[in-house]
RNA sequence: CGGGGUGUAGCGCAGUUGGCUAGCGCGCAGCGUUCGGGACGCUGAGGUCGCAGGUUCAAAUCCUGUCACCCCGACCA
C-alpha cells in the first residue's frame, strides 16, 4: 500500500474528546474515527488489525471444532420472551424498537436466544453432538456509559462459540479444551492473559473471565502470585494479604481488562427453548450447552494499551497492520527509484508493505512512522545509499542495520519476515 | 441516572465586565527554497461562535431550554 494513496491520515494533536491511550493512539494513527461515544468507524489501517485477530479467532476456534456461522443482528422479540431477557436485562442493555405493525425488534447483544432455536432445528440425536457453531459480529450493548475507546463500546466486534453436549462430562472436557484455543488466541495476539473464576450465574459454581492486567482495567482480580488461583474481586471471598488456598502465598490485586469469558450454561437454555436429543435407548434428554466469548475490538484496543510507547503503538507481528514499513527520506530521483524497486519486489514476494512515498520532511515520516507501530521498517535515504544500503531496524530506538540494496529479500527471509 | 467539565474554521485553542470586519497555531491550496526527527518564506481558501428561544440599539459574550462530547460514580451476560 502506498501511504500516499491511503485512505485516513495521521493527526498530530491529540483529539480533545479521548483520553484513553487506545483511543488516542489509534485517532491519532488514523486507524479508526469516532462516529460517537462508544461507536467507531474502521479505517484501512483499523481494518487489517481487526481483520487479522478475526483470522487468529478463526485459526482457534475451527482447532477446537468449532464451524462459522453467522446470525442476524436483527431479532425479534419472542425469541428474548422465551428466558424473560426482553425484559431482565434486556430493558437495560438491549436497543430495542418497534418496526412496522408494532412489531418488536432487538439487536443482538448475545445470541444464546437465536442459536438455541437454530442448532435445536438440526439436533435430533446423540449422533449429533456434539456441535460447536460460533460467529463473529458486531454486538449492542445500550451501557450506562461507553468509554475507553474501543474498551467500552455500544457496538463493538464480538466473537460468540455455544456448544452444545450430551452430558455435563462432554461439556467439560470441551471447556477446558477452549480454555486453552482461548489462551493460546490471546498470546499470538500479544496479550498475556491469565484465567480468573467469575461469577457462574444461577446454574454454574464458575464462569472463566480472560483478564490481561494492566493500570487501565476496569475490573479488579484477586490473585496468587504463584498463578494458581485468581478471582474476580466481585465473588472473590479472599482479601488481599490472605493466603492462597492452593499454596499459602500472600494474595494480591490488580486491575485488569476482561477480552474474554468462558460460561457453562449447561441446561438453563436448552430447557428454555425445550432442545431435547434422543440418547441411545431413546429417552429424551436436556442439551447441555457452553458459551464462550471473545470482543476482538476490545482485545485491539488492549493491545494498544499495552504495547506502546511515548511516540506510538508498538504493534505485536501478528496483527500488525503491515509487516514492513517502507520509507524514503527526501524524494530524489535516484532514492525513488530503488524504494520503488523494493516495494515492487517485496510486495510480488507476499510481504505486506506500507510504503510511505509521500514527499513529506523527514521529522514527519519518521514520527508518523513511530505512530503507525509497523514492526519493521526499511529506509532509504541519500545516506543509505551512499553505502548501496538500506537502513534496517524495528523502533526508532533500536539499533540500525545497513542492509545491501540487492540483499534485502533475502535478509528479510533469513529474519523470517 | 447523580456529580464535575467542555462545545468558536478540518484539528487543537484564545476571545466571554455585551460594542468595530471573530483571532492564533496546525492542517489544506499555489509558488519557491528545504528535508536523518513534526522545516521556512510569500500568497490564498475556509466560520449559522453546538442548536432553539429570549433580553438589548447591539449577543460568541447575558438569561432560559435543549443536544452532544469527556471524566468520576452507579452499572457491566
Amino acid at each position: 500500500m502506498r501511504q500516499s494513496k491511503l485512505f485516513g491520515k495521521t493527526i498530530k494533536e491529540a483529539p480533545k474528546d479521548e483520553l484513553s491511550v487506545n483511543a488516542t493512539l489509534l485517532v491519532r494513527a488514523g486507524f479508526i474515527d469516532k462516529l460517537m461515544s462508544g461507536v467507531y468507524t474502521y479505517l484501512p489501517l483499523g481494518l487489517r488489525v481487526l481483520n487479522k485477530i478475526k483470522t487468529i479467532v478463526r485459526e482457534e476456534m475451527e482447532a477446537i471444532d468449532g464451524q462459522e456461522i453467522l446470525m442476524p443482528a436483527l431479532t425479534p422479540k419472542d425469541n428474548w420472551e422465551k428466558t424473560g431477557r426482553w425484559t431482565d436485562p434486556g430493558k437495560e442493555v438491549m436497543f430495542q424498537f418497534k418496526g412496522r405493525s408494532d412489531k418488536d425488534f432487538g439487536l443482538g447483544w448475545t445470541h444464546e436466544e437465536i442459536v438455541t432455536p437454530l442448532v435445536k432445528k438440526f439436533v435430533k440425536s446423540y449422533k449429533d453432538l456434539p456441535v460447536a457453531v460460533y460467529q463473529i459480529q458486531d454486538k449492542f450493548r445500550n451501557e450506562p456509559r461507553a468509554k475507553s475507546g474501543l474498551l467500552r463500546g455500544l457496538e463493538f466486534c464480538m466473537k460468540d462459540l455455544y456448544s452444545f453436549h450430551r452430558d455435563e462430562a462432554d461439556l467439560n472436557e470441551y471447556y477446558e479444551k477452549s480454555k486453552q484455543a482461548y489462551l493460546n488466541f490471546f498470546q499470538r495476539c500479544g496479550l498475556d492473559a491469565k484465567i480468573v473464576e467469575a461469577s457462574g450465574g444461577a446454574f454454574s459454581k464458575f464462569s472463566h473471565e480472560f483478564q490481561v492486567f494492566t493500570e487501565y482495567g476496569e475490573d479488579l482480580v484477586r490473585y496468587c502470585p504463584k498463578e494458581d488461583f485468581a478471582q474476580n474481586v466481585e465473588i472473590c471471598e479472599l482479601k488481599v494479604g490472605d493466603k492462597c488456598p492452593n499454596c499459602g502465598a500472600g494474595i494480591l490485586e490488580g486491575k485488569a481488562i476482561e477480552v474474554g469469558n468462558i460460561f457453562p450454561l449447561k441446561t438453563k437454555y436448552s430447557k428454555a427453548f425445550d432442545f431435547k436429543f434422543k440418547d441411545e435407548s431413546g429417552n429424551d434428554q436436556d442439551v447441555v450447552m457452553g458459551c464462550y466469548g471473545i470482543g476482538p475490538s476490545r482485545v485491539m484496543g488492549s493491545v494498544v494499551e499495552i504495547h506502546h510507547d511515548d511516540k506510538g503503538i508498538v504493534w505485536p507481528e501478528s496483527i500488525a497492520p503491515f509487516k514492513v514499513h517502507l520509507l524514503t527520506l527526501k524524494n530524489s530521483d535516484k532514492i525513488t527509484e530503488v524504494a520503488e524497486k523494493l516495494y515492487a519486489l517485496l510486495t510480488k514476494d507476499g510481504v505486506e508493505v506500507l510504503y510511505d512515498d509521500r514527499d513529506e520532511s523527514t521529522g514527519v515520516k519518521l514520527n508518523d512512522c513511530d505512530l503507525i507501530g509497523i514492526p519493521y521498517r526499511l529506509i532509504v535515504s541519500e545516506k543509505t545509499l551512499a553505502a548501496d544500503s538500506v537502513e534496517f531496524k524495528k523502533r526508532s530506538s533500536d539499533k540500525a542495520e545497513l542492509i545491501k540494496v540487492d540483499e534485502v529479500i533475502e535478509k528479510l527471509k533469513q529474519k523470517n519476515i
